[in-house]
DNA sequence: CGGAGGGTTGATTCCCCTCAAAATCAGTGG
DNA sequence: CCACTGATTTTGAGGGGAATCAACCCTCCG
């Protein structure tokens, strides 16, 4: 485990080892940038998180790199180990894999955002999706959360610019809905908010493994 | 296995077993409708992919569908028996889970692509993947290939309007970078294409897959 | 206090959308 | 073979959402 101060780099395709890594605390992203210097932010790591599940950190394309937005612990995962674990039928194997497939549910719903929601609609559904992956491991409640990201980041994030988010924060604090001031998210109106971002909760919840849920593991 | 003409469900968040599915001939496309009618496609799927390697086929938020593009046999498969196979040593398991990983770095791009390429990149980016893919079963050379799809549904797939798709297609048809008439597409000038793409040819080699290979390839 | 990173706001531009209508193509049946 | 139909492609005109460019203002911090 290392401890890495916040706006770092702790994997990239030139230095990275390509290992998974496991996010004790703290945020990272994973992102890649283009040619011109334009940045695709492919994801949100929170605390509990391990990037590199399957492949590699680095990407398939081998051009993505990860970063913390805050100060984080980060721990470096045996790639061995990591893939007995998650061939095995153990609880943790169980955990990991769950994880590996709300991962593909979350870089799925992120593609259909910034495919046909409009920019409010995007913001929105992305503060609210992390806003619920926090509540998943304590880290937030109902209300809000420390959101430690830059406007910047979310642009990024969801295929804008940093002045555009402003502009949407403002309209949506302007609106009674949500104010993100000072790295802190807090609904006022979050039925509202859901709404716009046509949000549906239940999406992290993955239905079918609920299913196969009881004692036994599937076999 | 089944027959399956054009343009039909062939699984739906309904009717859908959830069970993975093989296709053995032809060209389907998963999308999610979003509530006002709007259309996005997560991912085209060729001959010899499977659908739903991991998790339900009718996807995480249980809102996905799947439908064919042109005639198709398609194969329902058990989840149990590919889990099996998934998690064992044998070359069949290793290709699925390359196929898996490969997925996902198909989804990374076509992400990327919308949220940060310009509309004449991400067509360009689509049609080269594609052909790639193609290529890679032998269904394409690298002139062009059979292309069974609506302008629309390129559009729902990268996140624009079959108005738009249409100019820019005219206009790489003008510009002698590319045609496509009548399901053909067919590379006229494939470098420039590639440039304009932004295109990294071999970002579906899978260099950390590619070390355990015999001959080292270089990434 | 001064510098830097990030936030906020305004003016202008343009890429892509919306709406609308032809034109072309693919079937189907007479 | 040709009329008829629906789906897809093509083209036009106009509008709008987000980008771009460019300031200025915070707040933090050494």
């Amino acid at each position: 485990c290392r401890y890495v101060t916040t706006k770092q780099p702790i994997a990239t395709p030139d230095t990275d080892s390509g290992g998974p890594l496991l996010i004790g605390n703290g945020w990272a992203y994973s992102y890649t940038l283009l040619a011109d210097g334009r940045r695709q932010v492919t994801g949100f790591h929170l605390p509990g998180d391990v990037i590199g599940l399957s492949g590699s950190t680095a990407g398939s394309d081998g051009r993505r790199s990860v970063a913390t937005a805050s100060d984080c612990v980060v721990c470096d995962l045996d790639r061995a180990v990591l893939d007995h674990i998650l061939h095995s039928n153990t609880v943790l194997g169980e955990v990991l894999r769950r994880q590996a497939t709300v991962e593909a549910a979350i870089t799925e719903q992120h593609l259909i955002s910034i495919g046909r929601r409009k920019a409010e609609s995007r913001l929105a559904h992305l503060l609210l999706e992390l806003g619920a992956r926090l509540e998943a491991v304590g880290l937030a409640d109902a209300d809000g959360y420390r959101c430690p990201v830059t406007q910047e980041l979310i642009a990024d994030a969801l295929g804008l610019t940093n002045v555009h988010v402003n502009r949407l924060l403002r309209r949506l604090r302007d609106q009674r809905v949500l104010t993100f001031v000072r790295g802190f998210v807090a609904f006022v109106d979050k039925p509202k908010l859901i709404e716009i971002a046509e949000f549906d909760p239940g999406f992290l919840a993955l239905p079918d493994l609920a299913e196969h849920r009881p004692h036994g593991m599937t076999g």
